[in-house]
DNA sequence: TCGTGCTATATCGCAATTCGAGGTAGTTGG
DNA sequence: CCAACTACCTCGAATTGCGATATAGCACGA
């Protein structure tokens, strides 16, 4: 998912959490999204097709999206996605999972020295 | 290589940092190093054989480790691992891309009300 | 002495997932 | 008329962790 700034292998996981994330601000489609998730960490994730669709199909397959076309009138059609309860509780256990992940990853890798 | 609290989605991407980190301690060996960041991760991280050694033999090709056989007189024989200078490189880059790029994860994921 | 368990290294195949590339379409503008 | 952008989707290649399996030495107790 990186624009470039990462290796793929980290992104890796984070996948679910940035598509959460997002649509907690409501209901949108997946173009949007991505161009949110550029948006909001300054160009330095940007979700390709094959990552982002896939994920979101996941998502919906999970129960935590529920999904619609809608019939635009000028454009492309647009699948529009929101949260279900199901995936607001999931947002909420994967950002306590980031939470805690990083953490460690801290504790192990960063912080000073160890004894 | 999480011992059982995380997705091993999340930790792909982190296990070179993890190794080298632990190396920087000094020459170790495989099973002392899995040790090591058990104990440092409070159990959260448990690297399986079938992580660690072949994340070692990556970085040794890469240059970023050294390996030597011990003869030991007691026990089975170990292979002891050091950080060259490459690879000490290498640490200081990961450790700066885990900073980045769990702060922006924290931006898109975690933070407060987006505009 | 036999089995169990821990130390210690290594490899194999499976599963998960990202990426790049390709494909289909509609709209807008040069 | 074609390029560029929006918008969806899927496929194959590549990466890499995990569980299982194998080898081997040592220590301990039944």
């Amino acid at each position: 998912m990186p624009g470039r700034s990462f290796r793929g292998e980290l992104v890796r996981g984070t996948t679910p959490l940035l598509l959460l994330s997002v649509l907690a601000d409501g209901e949108l489609y997946g173009y949007d999204i991505a161009q949110r998730i550029r948006a909001r960490s300054g160009g330095a994730f940007a979700p390709s097709e094959g990552a982002l669709y896939p994920s979101l199909h996941r998502l919906e397959a999970e129960g935590a999206l529920v999904a619609r076309w809608s019939r635009s009138d000028r454009g492309p059609r647009r699948r529009y996605y929101r949260l279900t309860d199901a995936g607001r509780g999931l947002l909420e256990r994967n950002r306590r999972e980031w939470e805690a992940f990083s953490g460690v990853v801290e504790a192990v890798a960063v912080s000073e020295r160890h004894a």
